[in-house]
DNA sequence: TGACAAACATCAAAGCTTTGATGATGATCG
DNA sequence: CGATCATCATCAAAGCTTTGATGTTTGTCA
């Protein structure tokens, strides 16, 4: 096979992003929150009235994935849609009262995630570390730019 | 809210994470495999005959999620499962000859994107994100242990 | 031998995510 | 004005993932 699993660095990112996620869950879960819902619901917070589309946006997921966490969140009763006064086929998007309390229940442990890792690094650690994901990231949009058989 | 966005290192690492799958998911798409699918097919590559449960291990997700991409797998012949000789629950799995063919053809895209991301940055600098990204690792799961109601 | 723990496989429910396809609405430009 | 394009919402299909619950098989130990 083409390169050796101890030079993917593919491999440790993911490992870090799957702790991540399964602490997050774990986090969000007293809450009754999944981590999508959560995410949802936090950029929700900042962005009263916000569409469905900006919100996918925001969270970096397709309309349709936010379409599904919007109709659970909807069925729970934590955030209301309502058509846009003049502006015919968009939803807004708000919180509700028992929203802005779980958000603020998970969010209280999902910080405190967050800032566990934040204080396992320095501040110039945590430069170092964005500074080599973002080239990542670059890197691989160029690769997959190129692969693509336009 | 708990913490400002601008300093969630989780934010980068799920960021990058993400381009890292759908990169893998258009360098993966031309041999007919999911990424979760190319995961199973390259550790069956060195390991024939491993049991579902070893698989699950190894890619890191629930024995019920490989379930149901070994079961995808079979449906499409690209993996065979027998009982193993004289253990008899055990399933044990094995490449097919398409199931072969499909992960060379998308091994050579996917290595790749992470001959891209390697080719980014140097040597020294692989090693720090590998560092870094271990120390949040640890930091996480230490993190998650400490909010268990245990 | 018989009880028990460990490992494996699997059914089921709930939820997220992607791609593809449709239809509605509003703005732009010829 | 009317065609076109961008944006928004949504239906549908396929697949992955998690938690929880069951049942089987094996190996251990009292």
């Amino acid at each position: 096979m083409g390169m050796p699993v101890s030079e993917r660095l593919g491999i440790d990112i993911r490992r870090t992003e799957q702790e991540l996620m399964a602490a997050k869950r774990a986090a969000v879960d007293p809450a009754g929150l999944t981590v999508p819902q959560y995410a949802t619901l936090f950029v929700l917070a900042g962005n009263a009235g916000i569409s469905g589309a900006a919100l996918a946006r925001a969270c970096n997921v397709t309309p349709q994935a936010m379409a599904v966490v919007l109709k659970n969140l909807t069925d729970r009763g934590l955030v209301e849609r309502a058509p846009h006064r003049w502006h015919g086929n968009v939803l807004e998007t708000r919180l509700t009262e028992a929203g802005r309390a779980a958000l603020e229940l998970a969010d209280a442990r999902a910080s405190a995630i967050e800032q566990a890792m934040a204080d396992e690094l320095t501040a110039a650690e945590r430069e170092q570390l964005r500074a080599l994901l973002g080239r990542c990231t670059a890197a691989i949009q160029r690769a997959a730019e190129e692969q693509r058989p336009s």
